[in-house]
This record gives structure tokens, sequence and C-alpha cells, in this order.
DNA sequence: CTGTTAGCGCATTCAG
DNA sequence: CTGAATGCGCTAACAG
């Protein structure tokens, strides 16, 4: 690898001068210029960014922690980050140690945290984004001057509830996972308070056998099969009649074995979704709410990119616009 | 944040001597080492990984090349890589352009490439292998001196055929992402060839009629739904009565809409999948082949690594067990 | 055993 | 405009 004392040699300059022409910030003489830039393109030189960094004292990588990845979001993130000279480096993280995270400030490899996903308890993301340039993507945990790119799960709820009581739908349910002592879903909490809200608005009632949270971690999925055994326990005419869940994969779980129970779906009952990840793999396909999952992610970097870089971020709270996907899981004349 | 000239004045030793302690190489005194421990836990200090690699000259980051990334994959990449103390930094790329993944050889960022999912032709990344240290992780590019790690895609799908044809399965199909001029799409080769070999070691006919690639790229759900329709066209003694399917996803497609038309599985068709990634989201659920991506992930750093570090490999193709998973799909007394 | 010194690759003073 | 010299944070070779 060419190093920047190879190309001053070859063109005859200092290092200086070189690395003068190459970041274009000082004036340097057309003849020089010349002798530098072939030099350059016949040794193939590029700069060492470590050198670069080191020399600066800058930064420009960030840290993404998750402890679950969501493939558009962290190509979205990806993107915005390539577009912006910052490279993206990564650790996974259980739910609560994010201990990772500080050491990668303290050695050096990180100017900045991307938090996908984040689950933890408040003081300490707090302590942490005191003191170091953090954004949290997706979910998140909620407190003053917090930096978070997300949507409004609640307001997606309400119009789901909203659609459905429309249509005459009354008895509804929610299932969602449930927090715990040390950390709150925040997702799940927001997506329970919207179907409540709307319900509240309309003067619909609702049962709390059906609104279920269940234990976490665990397989949503299997809680979401065990939930439905027990509606189909129930007479008929007392089953819920509209299911809210938190997830496509909730969904997913319950309606299938709503259906093998003899259900008919959406007759029966109507079943929404969350996400669009996996809603078109059920039959009938779910109606769900399809998240921007790309742009979050890379609006979070320039977020974070923004704040590294000591700008004045305006606007430290970003919902980005979420959309509702109608499908067969509701209507009975779509697929 | 402290650096390593902080902790030597606190202690009141050389840099050098706190270097000795904190690498444990050389022999220090006692007296000594204490003065730097507890000069270091004062300051809370780490050593800057930047400074370090720029001093030692190496590159213990690993880049991760990829156009779409399996979120346990990444786990089980990261996992590794935190456990040997290297890096991961990420890029996401088109299929055809690895030109960015040469820059960050280039610019000194990553002393090592896995390719996640690789599709490319032979002769770029051969090229690319034989100057710098690269392994492939699941989807690969063939080439004598490759190293990857991955599954037996071909005995895979053969032990399903062979499952199927005990079973008295004999009008077999196939669907699968078709294979383009500038590459080959090994995966779902391979897939295709265990197929046709098991068949043709029991002397069973394939009907080329029922062997369908679809373009690519394109939506592999959406290109499953139209064959499954051209399938529903045909009288049902003509239909084919065992679905062998590239992925999990294209399955789901087929199923659902063979299902909508009026078909019953596993009784008119058995229909298989494959990774295990959505199997369980289908009614009925699906046969389908498990791979065990976080351990390919791992598998393939620890490779990586060994390469980075100049040792020997023995193995450069490693190749990790599949599960065939039975489900409702193929068996009618299943879930 | 320990301190001094010289780089690793680069950007940036400071003289000229 | 340009080159020599310094430092970013750390390790390693060299004396002591």
């Amino acid at each position: 690898m060419a190093t920047i004392q190879d190309v001053a040699k070859l063109a005859g300059v200092s290092t200086a001068t070189v690395s003068r022409v190459l970041n274009e910030n000082y004036k340097v003489s057309d003849k020089r210029r010349q002798l530098v830039l072939d030099a350059v393109r016949e040794l193939g030189y590029r700069p060492n960014i470590i050198g670069r960094n080191l020399s600066r004292s800058e930064n420009r990588t960030i840290l993404v922690v998750s402890s679950w990845i969501d493939d558009d979001m962290l190509h979205g993130a990806s993107y915005a980050a390539k577009e912006l000279g910052y490279d993206l480096i990564l650790s996974y993280t259980t739910e609560e140690d994010d201990k990772d995270a500080l050491k990668y400030f303290e050695n050096g490899l990180a100017g900045g945290i991307m938090f996908i996903n984040f689950r933890g308890t408040d003081s300490r993301i707090a302590k942490l984004g005191a003191e170091y340039p953090i954004v949290q993507c997706a979910e998140y945990v909620d407190f003053p001057e917090a930096c978070l790119v997300s949507i409004r799960d609640d307001d997606a709820i309400a119009e789901l509830t909203d659609m459905l009581a429309d249509e005459g739908r009354r008895r509804f349910a929610f299932i969602g996972p449930g927090s715990r002592q040390n950390y709150t879903i925040h997702y799940a909490e927001a997506r329970e308070q919207g179907l409540r809200r709307a319900l509240q608005k309309r003067g619909i009632p609702l049962d709390e056998r059906f609104v279920v949270r269940y234990p976490t971690p665990g397989s949503s999925f299997e809680a979401a099969e065990r939930t439905a055994d027990e509606w189909l326990a129930l007479p008929a005419e007392e089953r819920p009649d509209a299911i809210i869940c938190a997830s496509d994969t909730i969904a997913l779980a319950c309606m299938n074995r709503l259906i093998r129970g003899g259900m008919s779906i959406p007759r029966d009952a109507a079943i929404t979704g969350f996400d669009n990840r996996r809603a078109v793999y059920a039959n009938p396909k779910l109606t769900t709410v399809d998240q921007p999952f790309f742009e979050m992610g890379a609006e979070c970097v320039r977020m974070l990119v923004n704040i590294m870089s000591g700008k004045e971020v305006e606007e430290k709270r970003i919902f980005l616009d979420h959309k509702i996907i109608v499908r067969g899981s509701t209507d009975p004349t779509l697929e």
C-alpha cells in the first residue's frame, strides 16, 4: 500500500504538498498539483483513513448497537453514512448490557452511536446521551432530551381501530409483548394506548380479558398461538371480532390458529398486523402498518452526523409517516 | 479521553511501562505495575485502538459486504469477531459493484472481507481473493481457491426429494430464481441439481414444464404466485404433487395460492421450503431445511481471522450441517 | 527491569 | 506558495 511519502517522493514534492492537493484546502501551483495527481494515479494511492483520523483527531465512525437488526433499516443507515463519508461499525448487545457501547467511545473507535431498537433503563442511556452523540432508531426509550427517529405508533393503531369500528366491529382485542420491571417496551405501550384512545373516543368498551401482554423475553409466536387457543375455547359469540396485534408475526400466529379452529377471517374476526414485514405470507394477507424502515435508518444517521459534527439539531425527535395497508384479513373483498 | 501519557504522568513512569503493563508482554516490577493499574483505574483509561493499530501496523477490522443481510448470520459474525478481538464494519453493495470493497482495503480501514450472500463474476472475486483475505458466507461464487462457509444445498434437497418419493409422490416440481448471463445463483443451481440427482437415482422422470426458474432480479413472491396460478389452470390430475421450492418465501407464495385455488395441502400436493425462516408462518406450516445461520456467520469470521493473521488454513471450504424439519405441508398428521 | 526514541500515515503548524 | 518539523496515541527497538 502506497503511503503519502511514496507519492511525495515520486512527485518530487513534500508530503505537505501532497496533503494539500488531496484535501483541496490550500492553494498549490498548477505545476506541482499535476505532478502530485500523476503520482497518485500511478501508485493507485488512497489516503489511509486511520492516519487521517488520528492526525485530525476526528472520528467519522458510527457504532450501530442493537440486539437485532432489520435489514432495510441497516441498509438505510449504511446508505446515508456512505453519502456523508461516515463508516458503520457493528455491535450486537443483549438488552441489558450497553457497557460495550461505552467501550467503543473510550477506545476511540466510534464517535457516535445509533441505537437500533434499543431497550434499556432511561437513566443509563440518558447518562450516555448527555456525554456522547447518540440517536435512537425505531424502538426507543423516552426521556426529555432524547434524540430519536421513529413513527407514531399510537396514531397508526388508532387509525386501524377507527377503520374497523367504522365497519361495525365492536369486540376489540390487543396482543403484544409486555413490559418488564426494568424497562418499558415503548412500541407495545404506544400501540395499546392507540387502541384505547380510539375506542374511548367512540365510547366503545374494551374487554380487559382481551388485552393480552405476554411475558418477555419469549417467543411471541407461541404466545400468540396460545392466546388464540384460549379464545377458541370461548363460545363463538363471546370471542373478539377485531384483533389488533403489535406485529405481523403475532397476527400470523393468532390468525392461523383461529382458522385451524374453524373461524373464518375476516368474517368472524378481523385481524391486523404491524410492520408489513410478513403480512403477505398470510392467507388471507394481513392488513397492517407499513413502516419506512430504510428511511428511518437513513434519517437516524443524518441526525447523528449533525450532532457529531457539532451542529445544532433543532428536531431532536423525528417521526416519519407510516402507511395503512388494507388486505384480506380485514376486507373480505380483498386477497 | 485520557491518553497513555496521562497515565504515565500520574503513575510517575514512562509510557513504555504503561504499554508493557497493559499488553502483558514484558516483565514489569510489581511496584510499578500497581502504580500503573491504579492510574488506569483512576483515569478510566482505555487504550485507543486507532493508535494501537497504527503503531502495530496491523488491522483488526473486517469489512462485511452484502446486498442483504440475515440478522442471525450477522449476529454470529459479530459474536465471533468480538470473541477474537476484531471489529465489523459494514458495506452494502449492489450485486454488481464490489469496487467499494476494494476501497476499504486501499484506505486501510479493513484488513479482510466477509462476503455475505455474494453474487458476482468469478474473475472479479478471484482476483480480489488472490490479493486480500476474503471469505464468502452462505451464497458463494465457486472457483478453485475460494474460501467459503455454506451448507450442502444439493444434499438437503436430495433428502427432501427422497422423503417425498418414499411417500409415493411422483410428479415433482421445482421453483427457484434463475441465473443470469453475468452471474450464477449458486444456491438455486445446487438445489435444482439436488432434485434432479435424487430423481434420476430412482428413475423418476422430471417434467420440465414443472421446473420454473423465474427471472432475477424481481419479486420471487409474485413470480411464485403466478406459477401457482398456471398450475391451477391445468386439470387436477396433471398438476405436480410434490413442489420443491428454493426458499420459504417462494413456498409460501405458491402454497397460499394453490390453497385459494381449491387444492388441499398436503393431500393434493406436498410442498417444501428452504431456510426455516418463514416456515411457521404458513398454514399448514412448511416442511423445510433449517440452516445454521448464526454458526455460518461465526465460522466465516473465524476462518477469515485465521487468514488475516497469516495462519495456514487447511479447510478452505467449510460446509455446516443442515437439518430437515418436517411439518404439515408434507405430513398430514402434523400441523 | 526501565526510560528514551523512533516511527506507524497523515494533517497542520511554522518558517521561509 | 512550499518544505521541514511537530503531533495525533500507541508500540517496539534500543540503550541503560
